[in-house]
DNA sequence: TAAATTACCGCAAACGTTTTCGTTAATGCT
DNA sequence: AGCATTAACGAAAACGTTTGCGGTAATTTA
């Protein structure tokens, strides 16, 4: 007897409420109401139900649950990518409270790309999931579809990459903050010419970022070279040949001020290809979650945002509204700090 | 208007196949099978149809499509962490052909735990997944979860760390071939005294890479020495204070071979904490698929796994079984090869 | 021309829960 | 005793699809 068979085998003496019913001589409501611990079953019956339920191995079929109640228990996380140390972390930190609330969770790739991210979105529009929780991707620069799932009822929580122009919570960093005083950083180890390498434009975060180092430039009478500030995409290829052509110009900065990790890393390869010393001839800072950041050659300054708790924050702040529908996800910015870890690559 | 009361108002118009039909003046299943494509309809009723349903963005409830169909389009993807290179780079492949079934991706975390397992495994009993691609905690050394629920008709894709005692298809690699070859290659440069860094015994991956180490050593005529196959398990400090006691110990190992990344990441810690210089001191060879080994100071020699393809191909293979219920899952090992990355710390 | 086929479409029964609204018997109250 | 209340349960209608079956015209075939 093959798998197959056998299954389909199995499948005939499956074991839903109704056989319970039969098997106890009790109707089916009662063993529903029983099994939920409704307080119209008599505590004898609750037990016999609870019994047979649990020898049996009875687990309700989540589809007609969740097609009779109008709720799947499950969240639904889309963000741009998944092999990077932020959103890992991330997840870690939302699947600790869905575990908790025996929640269910879909993960969504967008690969930064906006007709993906748009098509994502669209499976949602029917009930697939109870809530979503998000980054944005770089590609979106139209925010109709979130708005709409958003008006039809969908709860969103963006974290770190998020969408101002919706009426929810947004987990965000620091950015503002932390670029300026990662910029500062620079200039106080004497740095004076200070790059910028930063993704497409359009995320909040970057923008927050870039003013960071805007505004440090500022404060210390450095005057801006837009040379200087070098706008990268998700072609890796592109970027690497920028940041090399950036470090082999006549003018060269003295230092790379990071809005990624990424870019951090082909700084790293570029500088290991022209054999350009960190941090004697270029430093280097990035915002990076890298565990490996201490042992890079030479180790990396790094500004850390608290990945797991933005998780988990986007996660509870979800939860607290798909447990009472009457709390109306608040309008606000929830902001975490980042942590600085000065390193060798800014000595 | 806040979010909630306009989400009721919407749900009060919500489109469905019964709101088509009397929007057409066709009956419910004549929607659903023009929607199909059913060779039933007319081909005018069609456009008829499909226009409408795409004017008003209609898109059918998964929840009662899968009570009525008997499968849910969701797989459920089962590893021990995600802040790992090799499982985002094996979802990552898994997503790829998942998206392209339009299928939906489930995550779930063992945390290396036996106990979490069991409780997420015993989600699928009620078809909550159409199959599910899994590697096995370290703390799981009963099979009797995995049989059951296998026995049960719910198809298992094993990658990595699998379960041989179940009639299923194993993704893996030639965890022995490489770690001879690994330990092969700190022979040639120079060194007899090696030290072997794994985890728990209980997963075939660490057995097999295990026994490649020692039959290396019986190759060249090397003895075993027990105090340097050092086991560790999930408790990081642990795992520190023994390698901590093995690099300080008075009969040192001049050279490291570590079954996973964690441990050699360790490794590179002590050797900092102790001013002990890699490769010079001591050599580190190590399984890992970290983007910076060859940024670490000093770049890492790695058994890199082909994880994208190994995510790809343990989906393919569920999926082949997903299409067409005939083809059963064949019992077998489908072993692809590991990439030896040599730089500087086997120098 | 009668019969058989074809092209389209509708009815209604599933799928397995949850929940509203009974119903019955037993108990409490005056 | 007569009535109201309560405790414990059942019948049946949802939830929104899919699908087997049946039906009616129109068309083809013998």
């Amino acid at each position: 007897m093959n798998s197959a068979t056998f299954a389909k085998n199995k499948r005939m003496s499956k074991i839903d409420l109704k056989y319970l019913s039969k098997e106890l001589n009790l109707s089916i409501s009662t063993i529903s109401r029983a099994l939920r611990d409704d307080w119209e079953i008599s505590e004898k019956t609750k037990v016999r139900v609870r019994e047979l339920a649990e020898k049996l191995n009875y687990s309700p079929n989540p589809y007609a649950s969740s097609l009779r109640r109008q709720s799947s228990e499950t969240i639904a996380v889309v963000i741009p990518e998944i092999a990077n140390n932020f959103f890992t972390l991330v997840i870690n930190g939302i699947e600790s409270v869905a575990r908790e609330k025996n929640y269910h969770v879909l993960i969504y790739l967008t690969h930064e790309d906006y007709e993906r991210e748009l098509s994502i979105i669209n499976y949602f529009q029917n009930g697939r999931t109870d809530g979503i929780l998000m980054s944005v991707s770089v590609g979106t620069q139209d925010y109709r579809h979130l708005q709409e799932i958003h008006q039809n009822g969908m709860p969103i929580v963006f974290f770190d990459r998020v969408c101002p122009e919706i009426e929810t919570t947004r987990i965000i960093t620091d950015d503002f903050e932390s670029s300026y005083n990662a910029t500062e950083h620079l200039i106080k180890n004497g740095c004076r010419r200070i790059a910028c390498l930063s993704m497409t434009d359009h995320l909040s975060i970057e923008t927050k970022r870039k003013s960071g180092y805007l505004q440090a430039l500022a404060k210390y009478d450095i005057p801006v070279n837009p040379d200087w500030i070098i706008e990268c995409t998700n072609d890796d290829p592109l970027s690497i040949s920028r940041i090399r052509m950036l470090l082999t110009s006549s003018h060269k900065p003295c230092s790379i001020f990071a809005t990624v990790e990424k870019l951090a890393i082909h700084t790293y390869d570029v500088c290991k290809e022209l054999n350009i010393n960190i941090p004697r001839k270029l430093k280097v800072i990035t915002f990076s979650n890298l565990t490996t950041a201490a042992l890079l050659n030479p180790s990396l300054t790094t500004i850390t945002q608290p990945a797991f708790e933005i998780g988990k924050q986007a996660a509870t702040v979800l939860f607290k509204h798909l447990y009472k529908k009457r709390f109306a996800i608040p309008n606000e910015d929830i902001v975490l700090k980042s942590d600085l870890h000065i390193r060798n690559s800014t000595l």
